[in-house]
DNA sequence: CTAAGATATGAATGATCCTTCAGTTTTGGA
DNA sequence: TCCAAAACTGAAGGATCATTCATATCTTAG
């Protein structure tokens, strides 16, 4: 959709001073501001370097364009998410699979909770450039990470775990994604917080049961 | 984020004849075109007019503004959705709860699948307009019906059966969406058409599980 | 066949926006 | 203190776009 050089897309240059540094922390959080405010299509780069109180030449000293701003943003965001995924694999390492379920559940709803705002103005960054490159990337991470975790799992033998890594990714991104662009509705994210750990349970628990009879075993 | 005078958003008149009718109808199509080929930010009303085989002022005669074209778009696809979806339910009800399970899941995919191409157009129009209002008017719907439905599930007692449909539309919406707007890998596809339905009995297997000891009765 | 209504045209208008660059101010080391 | 590098400024160029309206063409009832 959308696919320029990727040299167009990097930052042009590092801060060196203090108060450059400043600057570049105030653009970025006055983008994730203007594009919740008024949305991706009413991004203006006037509107994001007033907000930040800089004058407009100043942005573009660290970002050629508008594009390579929220891709900027969008990369922060993107790590975010999937360090504290990581970390949070690592503590589930030989867990059983109930931990493990709502472990993960639980870890990218705090992830995405954590910063709701950022969270959803990157949503509105997806549909109008194409992040499919820095989205897969993540995602390649998540599903290896989530594989060998499963693997790990004790009491239970899962069949595919690819497969079942891939399904939880789906899972757990669209499900949030979907209930946070809905709207602001407390009671909406109260029901995913109790309800998207048991489908993750749910789902590994089939998935595990399936080669030899079911007895869904694991804790209840 | 954007919420003008709905008169503004409603078609200004409906075709008499029956050549208008066709301009309509091309219209129509070259919006979802240009929606693909060219991303919601470059959705202009000159190229749509074009693609269509028109010319601009003829999409102003039955749309007020470029808004209420693509809100006309996705009001018709959410309708296609919605009524497949409710029709779907109709031929579940009184099913046990593997086939409810399953018949949703597969019905959420055939539905969406049948035009992945405006599927995936409306999730571009989605972050530059505000749609929260149909979506919800839609996701009510849907809520509604698979709730009543879950109900009347013979194999089964679903604890909460208003959260549970609210999850399994979470779940069928985002994880569709979320690979849908990744890529058009074909392996994707084939691992959702085969996970997703899993991922739907695992759920409702636990949370008809619960009050009471769980014994996992359901069809294997 | 004809007139009235329906439909289509597309140049022109006015607005918005991205990006540049010549010039100014600030910083930090010598 | 002084100056070269680093940061910052914002008016202006050049481009795109949504929307309008005066005009032209088509359709159909009578």
């Amino acid at each position: 959709m959308n696919r320029p050089a990727p040299d167009l897309l990097k930052p042009r240059k590092t801060p060196r001073q203090m108060r450059s540094a400043v600057t570049v922390e105030a653009i970025h959080t006055a983008t994730i501001q203007v594009l919740l405010s008024d949305g991706v299509g009413r991004l203006t780069t006037t509107r994001v370097a007033e907000r930040a109180g800089v004058s407009v030449g100043t942005m573009y000293q660290y970002y050629p364009n508008k594009q390579a701003l929220l891709f900027a943003i969008v990369e922060r965001q993107l790590d975010l998410i999937v360090t504290a995924m990581l970390t949070a694999t690592e503590g589930l390492e030989g867990r059983d699979l109930q931990s493990v379920a709502e472990g993960l559940a639980t870890a990218w709803l705090e992830a995405k909770m954590a910063d709701v705002v950022s969270s959803r103005a990157i949503y509105g960054i997806a549909a109008e450039f194409d992040l499919s490159e820095l989205m897969n990337r993540a995602k390649v991470i998540l599903v290896e990470a989530i594989s060998s975790l499963l693997r790990a799992v004790p009491d239970a033998r899962i069949a595919d775990p690819d497969s079942a890594a891939f399904m939880l990714t789906a899972l757990l991104g669209g499900s949030v994604r979907v209930v946070m662009e809905a709207g602001t509705a407390e009671d909406d994210f109260e029901r995913l917080r109790q309800e998207l750990p048991r489908a993750c349970l749910g789902y590994l628990q089939l998935v595990a049961c399936e080669p030899s009879g079911c007895a869904c075993r694991s804790g209840e």
